[in-house]
RNA sequence: GGCGACUUGGCCGAGUGGUUAGGCAGCGGAUUGCAAAUCCGUCUACAGCAGUUCGAAUCUGCUAGUCGCCUCCA
């Protein structure tokens, strides 16, 4: 049996091609993935990696790989010092709140595949650690409690980003007076009076951007590890100077995949979150109520971003809006991008319904159906029925698309294929609640949802169900009382044939936002979204 | 100035040489007491120009437009 996994493609950046995957030490692959800066609340971009590299990883993994990876929390550097500053509050504290921000939103977008997340903070030995060996090789110098990477001295530096020193518009930045060459970038930087700092060789200061993402991938991935990710805005200078940082101090290449995502941007605008908020004259209403449903705006006015978003659309529909589009390239953010991902979804949570009502089974609950966990696992022999027949083309259309360099929105399409064949399946088969479960359709019918469950797995996709309309779990099951209380109200005036009656419970109804469902199995219930 | 990405039908969005992408919206039909849901069918495309080729949305060149990075933004 072929290794099912060697087909899998991933584009990296250095070197603009897509490569077969073959990881360094099989089956451990090891990610790093830059995580965010903690010094004011997330926005939906910064969602766009972790939603992408949590897909990564479960893909892998169901390719059978043992996937450990890495996304770092930055709690020190300039801009929390300014935050600091500004509220008179330590950055700590400002750290340790807006981590728990990021956290909770990764939890409602359903990334839980994270394995460590260091904090730039707990590994300050190391940080210093690994710039003494820079000096020590010669990469690096010191100017009066500064240290600097030595550009010049190392002939590959831009390999990453194609770029050509000589080139760049830069002044080098507010310590350029200190610096040999412009491009030469800061490991440590000393303390000024009253900020936050450690003590090194070098007097008391706290590393540069990039320094710390090249010592904790390196305490905990080594020296070269299989996969690195990040915004394609991190490209240059943060990646390229990672790069050159742990190239030059472990004489080995620090990653054998870059993978870049592309940038959420605003209609109209710039990248959502962007520094460059240069003005356009074409920006109107529209775009400025997107961007601050986006959280640029809705930062500097003060009002929650990213979790009313999730409040408004649900953590799942913002997921499958971000996994719809390629990871590589550049998604507009819309309000009427997300409804539409909630339409679609819809769809599938009618599907899955259905067929609880009919199996009894639930399509969230992975006991009930119990699917395949490994790609080699799910493999199966359909024999001569035709739904499972179906169902095996279908998983190996989503696979393939996997394959191509993770390309999660062709993969999506292929769900909407297996919508249609299985509510025409039901139809056909005229299944119904309370069928017999040990009947070859309905065994049929488990045995495809369990394939379909598996896939959705891998795309992290109704893990859960869907949330009908906040509450506690008490007030649920008593809105679904009621309205099945009405529902059997309709129900018997439809059978004296009194459909005015009937008709105006369904329409009352509606004007709340519920929606009725009659289905052969019988009336559901939903909300209008 | 340097480096790079992109331009697909009303909207979103796959697709690197020949065969239906898909979704949302629309339209027609089946079903329904009427609806909704579901199923079946269906219309709008490849920025422009030139070239390569038997054949290009897909390769090449030019033009136009959009966007990103060029020292600390995921």
């Amino acid at each position: 049996m072929t290794h099912p996994a060697s087909q899998l493609r991933v584009y990296n950046t250095l070197s603009k091609t897509k490569e077969p995957f073959q990881p360094i030490a099989p089956p451990a692959v090891g990610i790093y993935l830059c995580g965010p800066t903690v010094y004011a609340e997330s926005h939906i971009g910064h969602m766009v990696g972790p939603v992408i590299f949590d897909t990564v990883k479960r893909y892998l993994r169901y390719c059978g790989y043992d996937v450990t990876w890495v996304v770092n929390i930055t709690d020190v550097d300039d801009k929390l010092i300014n935050k600091s500053k500004e509220r008179g509050i330590p950055v700590s504290q400002i750290a340790t709140e807006m981590t728990a921000d990021y956290l909770a939103n990764l939890r409602e977008l359903g990334v839980n595949q994270i394995d460590y997340m260091p904090r730039a903070t707990d590994h300050m030995t190391h940080i210093i650690e690994f710039i003494e060996q820079l000096i020590e090789k010669d990469h690096a110098y010191e100017v009066d409690g500064d240290v600097f990477f030595d550009v010049v001295k190392d002939p590959n530096y831009g390999q990453l980003s194609n770029r050509n020193l000589d080139d760049q518009q830069g002044e080098g930045g507010g310590a350029a007076a200190k610096k040999r060459s412009a491009g030469d970038f800061a490991l440590w930087k000393s303390a000024k009076p009253g900020e936050i700092s450690w003590d090194s060789p070098w007097g008391a200061g706290r590393p540069g951007w990039h320094i710390e993402c090249s010592a904790m991938s390196h305490q905990i991935l080594g020296d070269t590890f299989d996969i690195h990710g990040g915004g394609l805005d991190l490209l240059f200078p943060h990646h390229e100077n990672e790069l050159a940082q742990s190239g030059c101090c472990h004489d080995a290449p620090m990653v054998k995949y870059w993978m870049h995502n592309g940038l959420m941007r605003a209609p109209a605008k710039g990248k959502v979150g962007g520094k460059s908020d240069r003005e356009s004259e074409t920006a109107d209403d529209i775009a400025d109520a997107d961007q601050a449903a986006a959280g640029k705006i809705s930062r500097s006015k003060g009002d929650g971003g990213l979790s009313s978003l999730i409040r408004r659309h649900t953590g799942t529909r913002i997921r499958f809006f971000l996994l719809r589009t390629h990871y590589r390239s550049t998604i507009v953010y819309s309000e009427e991008g997300l409804e539409e991902a909630g339409t679609a979804l819809d769809g599938f949570y009618r599907l899955f319904d259905r067929c609880e009502e009919i199996s009894g089974r639930s399509f969230y609950d992975d006991s009930d159906l119990n699917p395949a966990r490994t790609r080699s696992e799910g493999d199966f022999d359909p024999g001569d029925d035709q739904l499972l027949q179906q169902a095996q083309q279908l998983r190996e259309k989503f696979l393939t698309a996997m394959d191509d360099d993770f390309n999660s929105g062709l993969a999506i399409s292929t769900l909407f294929d297996w919508l249609r064949l299985l509510n025409r399946f039901i139809d056909e088969n005229a299944l119904a609640a309370g069928a017999d479960v040990d009947s070859p359709s309905v065994v049929s019918l488990v045995s495809a949802l369990r394939t379909l469950k598996e896939l959705t797995n891998v795309l992290g996709l109704f893990v859960k169900p869907p949330i009908a309309g906040g509450g506690d779990d008490d007030s649920q099951a008593l809105l679904d009382k009621t309205i099945h209380l009405l529902i059997d109200l309709r129900k018997e005036a439809r059978e004296r044939k009194d459909y005015a009656t009937g008709d105006a419970i369904r329409d009352r109804l509606g004007e709340l936002g519920v929606s009725l469902l009659d289905k052969k199995e019988g009336t559901s219930w939903e909300l209008t979204s």
